[in-house]
DNA sequence: GCGCATATAGTCTATTTGGACTGTTAGAGT
DNA sequence: ACTCTAACAGTCCAAATAGACTATATGCGC
């Protein structure tokens, strides 16, 4: 039984798939899945699944029966409620009038750089650079498809949205790269802006400080 | 009883501030408070209680005892332990090697731009520019600032950063709503690609569709 | 024609989160 | 000296999430 989730990255995205045609969730999963790859939200069935009856519950949408084709488990098909669809532009417009300072992983760690030491950093962001790279190619490759494709260029903006990011992180993080190996980026040692080197952490070393930096390979989780 | 949160945008900020000097979780919070603004990771008294638990479990930090001043409720004093700082090195690395897809608000309300029609999402960017352009000019000046004022910019790189990203997103914006303006972007009407029109929302319509956008002031939440 | 892998659809529950609630104490105002 | 407020420090619980689990139905290989 579900309450109010009515904020939740998931909503606008569901709303504005029910925009274009009604569906069940379990449609909506397998075609926010496929257009995933920059699109909205972290993807989870259960989550989904909640929203959904929020949704319903709120009104934003509404059951249009249930149906089942050969003879798969019932599938109920939702579709978009007037209310849902007045929201759904009142939810966008707020989202893109007020600019919310957004949180990413590479940020967070980027704010703790100094505790790889310098030869450290410019090695993992030397190779964060390397993947970001390919995969910016392998998106504008898409993108570019997309659109020789006769795909109307409003419906991938997000998609150049996010390429224009990802070459601002890039340039930015090929000068940090700069300026690190240059040395034009100093390194204070120890802890915090103190220059006392009260602990850990022999003052900057080489590479790698103390433990070995992971298998550098898969995500840690 | 947490478990094991260790995956966690705290995590490193926790363990970031632990590797300057040891402190207790309140401390930690109003540390974390001040440093706020564009460093990392949403805050919240639970959640932070909850992680420093987990990581105590988990042995990255280790309580170094009860402590009372003056006589307010007893803290207890945590400190990074050898582990910890391990595992400090190996996150940091590993977030910073593996480029994640990451979403935000923005994006995923810029994926169904359409839905505003062409006068609505000009007016909405626009604005949501304007504020831009003033936060970052103000995250400029506190840069400076600390800058002039002898913080070691290792330290501070982190607003260099999302410097970066905010500029390239207003550059962004400008071109696009350019685009709108002159008609570069076409406005492919109704739901889909598909050029029937369904249902709900007149063509286009000028700037707001039907539902008034909302107070437009505050976030909807 | 029979079993097996996979796609379909959904439910259920253990972690996590956010934020309300509790209680204390130092200092400001009167 | 006495009350009142704001800062301090934490606990606790309802709401939300992720993802494991259930169950049927195709369709493929053998």
């Amino acid at each position: 039984m579900p309450r109010r989730t009515l904020d939740n990255p998931l909503v606008p995205a569901v709303l504005g798939l029910l925009l274009e045609q009604p569906s069940h969730p379990y449609q909506m999963l397998a075609e926010l899945r496929k257009r995933s790859d920059n699109n909205a939200a972290a993807l989870n069935r259960g989550s989904l699944y909640n929203v959904v009856a929020a949704l319903a519950e709120a009104g934003w949408v509404a059951a249009q029966g249930q149906q089942r084709a050969g003879n798969r488990p019932e599938r109920t098909v939702y579709a978009l409620t007037p209310t849902g669809h007045g929201e759904l532009v009142r939810q966008l417009d707020s989202r893109i009038r007020n600019p919310e300072r957004e949180f990413s992983r590479f940020l967070g760690a980027v704010t703790y750089l100094g505790a790889l030491g310098p030869g450290g950093a410019a090695e993992a962001l030397t190779e964060r650079a390397g993947r970001l790279r390919e995969r910016t190619a392998a998106d504008e490759e898409r993108l570019a498809e997309a659109l020789a494709s006769g795909v109307p260029r409003l419906h991938v903006i997000e998609a150049e949205y996010a390429l224009s990011l990802a070459r601002a992180e890039l340039a930015w993080i090929d000068a940090i790269v700069d300026d690190i190996r240059t040395g034009a980026l100093e390194w204070p040692a120890g802890p915090a802006g103190s220059g006392a080197g009260s602990g850990a952490g022999s003052s900057d070393s080489g590479p790698a400080a103390s433990a070995a930096p992971a298998e550098s390979g898969q995500p840690e989780r």
